[in-house]
DNA sequence: TGTTAATCGAGACGGTACGTCAGGTCTTGCT
DNA sequence: AGCAAGACCTGACGTACCGTCTCGATTAACA
């Protein structure tokens, strides 16, 4: 039933999800087919179907496979001291990636699938969602230490009050996705939204 | 080429809307079709491609629809001087219909429809989220006013903080949507992330 | 579920059923496939399926739409009053069809087919079968009459005994099918093969 | 290439051979696979294509097998003298195995392979059909000899006449094949069509 | 009697065709 | 003219088998 996992080529594997990144990134999410990744990947669809459940886990996939072939060490976030500082360039490069057309069509793509299927969303969290989230949380418990944060700060909520506004407005084009958006999202979040003293 | 609106079946075109929103809360999104609503609806498939371009249209106007049955006037938001009160009271509430079986399905379609598809994704904007988004500012123009907001504070900044992480968790499910989620982060954006004096 | 037969599309049918026939012709029953037969008739898979409820009846809907391109009359065999002549100049008609390149093979498969489905081979009988079988019973009758034939014999075992051996030998190749063959069959059919007086 | 065959394992033959004669009894030949065959038989799908070219081959050698478990020595027709009660008793016997249901689809099945491949209908002629038929002839010669027969008489073309109408009747479902069928045609096939004196 | 090479079971693989579902277009007859 | 109905061509679905190809694990002839 189940398929003897020793028996799997790699190579197979690796073009599947090659093929399946390269292709949600040219014909789109809606026109990505398990054929045409088969195709594409020179591969027989059945090889597909037997060892991935569906479309979107094989899209999962390629990102897993994607994010593994960097070092393999935990991600950090830059700590100069200055948080803002700090801040504002790491969601600057965030908001340069999502505006990539390389990355926008698989990204979106993955989104959706997490937004329709509740067993995804769990595996991207676990495997990709919470590393470069601990890496977040690291940061600002390096600057909550430094007196920089409010000392009781549940840092989950800190890391979704930053990174949430720009992520929807990506996702749901309430508006262009800019720097500057950025820049503004971390001021206003660092320093709230009631006037100080 | 272009039918002529007045000829329009109005029947057939409440019809169509009410099919589309029931069908996608009962099957999902990604088993909605044209055939089924069409079928639903009581309705030939034709007079659904005559006067919709697309599956993700019709859902828009199906939503379009439901919140035009309201009385037509500005949306309001409460106002009782108590600013943080006032937004935990909106956000549990939307934190509620996000929750609510009814609407989940239905708004994660729209919501994936409007990450592919600019143009919807414009008329969404114009048509549903600016009048709800207006209220919102007035609301917190009102707060401004009354001295509880910072005087040069970008409002429209501000409403994506409040609801930017909410509506993020609940589209990629990094996390449960609870009330006391909401009330966390309404504190935070508030407060800010520094600590006051 | 029944399709409605008013709306069928005439040119598509005969497509189908010309297409189906060329291509057992070409490529052997065994490599004869829906696809291919819709792929060369022009037409989609579903509209064969939508008709036809197995590949076999294609194939003998191919048949009666030939037979059927005839005058419409009823078959008549040939009568000059000398019976062996007249049945040694059919079967050696037929031997020859046998052998001719353009029927074998589909007719190899029919016979296949009405080998495995017996719904199909009433089928056959009823509208292939049965109206040649006639003419043949009228021949021998007419010949009957003549008193060139026993008096109390059964037309159907005589047709059998004619016509028999030469199509089993077609269709099991027990030996080379020649008009020599035909005519020994007729003979030994006609006098029987105890000693005469 | 050509595999050793002293190093062949007797135990996978035979089940091959049995799994394929049981398999098509239970499916039909239509659903006999080799992947069905190898699983039935328990034995891996490269043991069949190393030894037996095509489906059709191990059918006939599934026969063969069954052939061979009889005592190996030739056959023999009954002989009591009476050449039409011999020859009716050997036509019922081959119409009730014919009727047989553990028999017909086998035999269907290998009908039509034979139908369609040259090659294998000289096997079946040589080590299946030519032994028969020598004993069928043998018992024609005999009756030869005894005067029953015509002199010059062509023994294959008699065997044809008799069994012919059978076999035809049986593979084309022309009509019901009965033990008084079978008797009807030995009648017919010994006095002939035309008038006795 | 241990060595070694072929056969074996198992089953993954690149393919082809299956029979079904739905997309979007077109035609027919009714309102 | 709009409409319900549905046939049509197209293309993708997920499955079944094809015939080839590895993989250890026997296993039988030879050293």
């Amino acid at each position: 039933m189940t398929p003897n996992p020793t028996r799997r080529r790699e190579a197979s594997r690796r073009a599947v999800l090659t093929a399946a990144f390269d292709l949600v990134q040219e014909v789109g999410y809606a026109k990505l087919t398990i054929e045409g990744i088969a195709a594409r990947a020179g591969v027989g669809k059945q090889t597909i179907y037997r060892w991935w459940p569906s479309k979107g886990v094989v899209l999962f996939d390629a990102f897993l496979m994607l994010s593994e072939s960097g070092d393999g060490g935990p991600v950090v976030l830059p700590d100069t001291g200055d948080l803002r500082a700090d801040l504002i360039l790491v969601l600057r490069a965030t908001v340069e990636e999502l505006n990539d057309p390389r990355y926008d069509q698989p990204m979106r793509a993955l989104a959706t699938e997490i937004t329709h299927d509740a067993e995804l969303a769990a595996a991207y969290r676990e495997h990709l969602d919470e590393p470069m989230r601990e890496a977040k949380r690291e940061r600002l418990r390096s600057a909550q230490r430094a007196g920089q944060l409010a000392p009781g700060l549940d840092l989950d909520i800190a890391v979704d009050l930053i990174w949430g506004p720009v992520l929807n407005r990506w996702l749901q084009r309430t508006g262009p996705l800019t720097a500057d958006y950025a820049e503004r999202v971390v001021t206003a979040a660092l320093d709230g939204l009631r006037p100080r003293s």
